[in-house]
DNA sequence: TATCTTAGCGTAAATAATGCACTAAATATT
DNA sequence: AATATTTAGTGCATTATTTACGCTAAGATA
């Protein structure tokens, strides 16, 4: 029960990140790759980036500091959404390969699950593979390493209740990015289909999203608009509604 | 670092609940006293009811624990809203109470927050009577012990972000109840004045809310009809809907 | 019978959601 | 130069929801 050094780590704690992207086309999360000996074989699985926690750091902090080290300084400030406490949660076998991976002796751990939302570019593809990462399709997503689907799926639907809630979702766009991409950034995320007139009409009179002028080049059809979406004009609208919207939920 | 008894405790992980109800007037939360020595003098103060996690517990059984003995077998189950982990998050003396009480020695606690709703009739108020604890109304708590403070804000705009999204408000209310008493719940829960023509409109288009025929009695005023949540019909409802909806709450 | 108190109803106007089909602007192909 | 291909972008009529607002109804009490 008695690590060592555990006066730095606390090896009953350990935090989870779930990275969102967009790729244009659907919705990625980021991977690394963890090789498990499995009756003295070795095999390769997948799980979410994630550390223990130093007895002298919050949370936020140690999951900040996982964003930091996946993506560089591409950080958009994680959330934190639901801990895992199951004692069961890994097996045995698991535990022994988490106990010998941070270096600890404990029998439980427990995790905690931030999600985070990063501007899949060029650069940030580059950065991960670096890092020895990748980022992976959620629907092609069929099994990750102990509990960690259910966390993703966990994550998943905080996400599309968090992105109904708040502008969040520009944060894995471009600054500046097309009503399209926006619409197909909301389809991916939600799983729903959308219609392209009435998604433009509803965005186009958000007092927040603004047209820049600019267009898209050397594409082989008409070219789009890009837009951007404006920080401040949306905390003023915020403040301005209140209605009885809220039972209208329900039946979500 | 290391308690005698850390078989069983884990010394770095507590659970706190915020057990809300309310008395058809306002909005009231569960606190039990606390008594501190400061200087050698005996102080009292209020905070949530809590406790640490014993290690072959999850956190939702630890948190069900606190609520079974705070409210007898009146149990909803309680929702996780926040983990709360600065190092610094209670200070020294405090910390020094909380090893003496929960007779552990560590030297930082991460904790988790729970809400929960209950339905505050008298049976109840007499039952956590017995437990030592009292309901206290939110408005009127200028300041809690520790950073429970924080802990209770964190979990009323939880409330209140998850009252909008589903129809957890019944949980409060006795199980026939009159448009009015909701209106009256939604409003302290919300802050918000609501028009009760409209709130009854809203309300009683609702498929799922239904009229018993019952009414009040010994009511020196027009006697209110009583009225149910019906599950079933709620859960048909959720899944018949879906629309472009999300994106009006961002202007919440 | 009048008064007090809270329940409970109705309607018009404004706003928002839905469903649906065509035109516009660029590149690529012939 | 004409045509094809591809995705951007627009309009309108119908229906549903929200909002604002003032009066009547039913019981208890004096």
């Amino acid at each position: 029960m008695h690590s060592n050094i555990d006066k730095k780590i606390n090896s009953s704690l350990s935090v989870d990140s779930v990275i969102f992207g967009f790729d244009g086309k659907s919705l990625k999360v980021l991977l690394v790759e963890r090789t498990t000996s499995i009756n003295g074989r070795e095999v390769k699985d997948y799980k979410l980036p994630g550390r223990m926690i130093f007895e002298n750091e919050s949370l936020d902090i140690s999951a900040a500091k996982i964003f930091h080290t996946m993506t560089g300084d591409r950080i958009i400030s994680p959330k934190q959404f639901r801990i895992f406490s199951d004692p069961e949660r890994v097996s045995k076998e698991e535990l022994k390969w988490i106990n010998k991976f941070h270096g600890i002796n404990t029998d439980r751990v427990v995790t905690v699950g931030y999600y985070g939302l990063v501007k899949l570019n060029m650069s940030l593809i580059a950065y991960t593979r670096e890092q020895g990462a990748h980022w992976e399709q959620i629907d092609n997503i069929t099994h990750l390493a102990m509990d960690h689907k259910e966390i993703l799926r966990t994550a998943l639907s905080t996400l599309q209740r968090d992105v109904a809630q708040s502008p969040i979702a520009f944060h894995m766009l471009p600054k500046k990015f097309t009503i399209r991409q926006l619409q197909t950034l909301f389809s991916a995320i939600l799983g729903i289909e959308i219609d392209n007139r009435n998604f433009r009409k509803k965005i186009l009179n958000l007092p927040f999203i603004k047209a820049t002028g600019e267009k898209e080049k050397n594409v082989k059809h008409k070219p789009a608009e890009y837009y951007t979406f404006k920080e401040r004009a949306f905390k003023r609208a915020e403040k301005a509604k209140q209605n009885l919207r809220f039972i209208n939920n329900w039946s979500y």
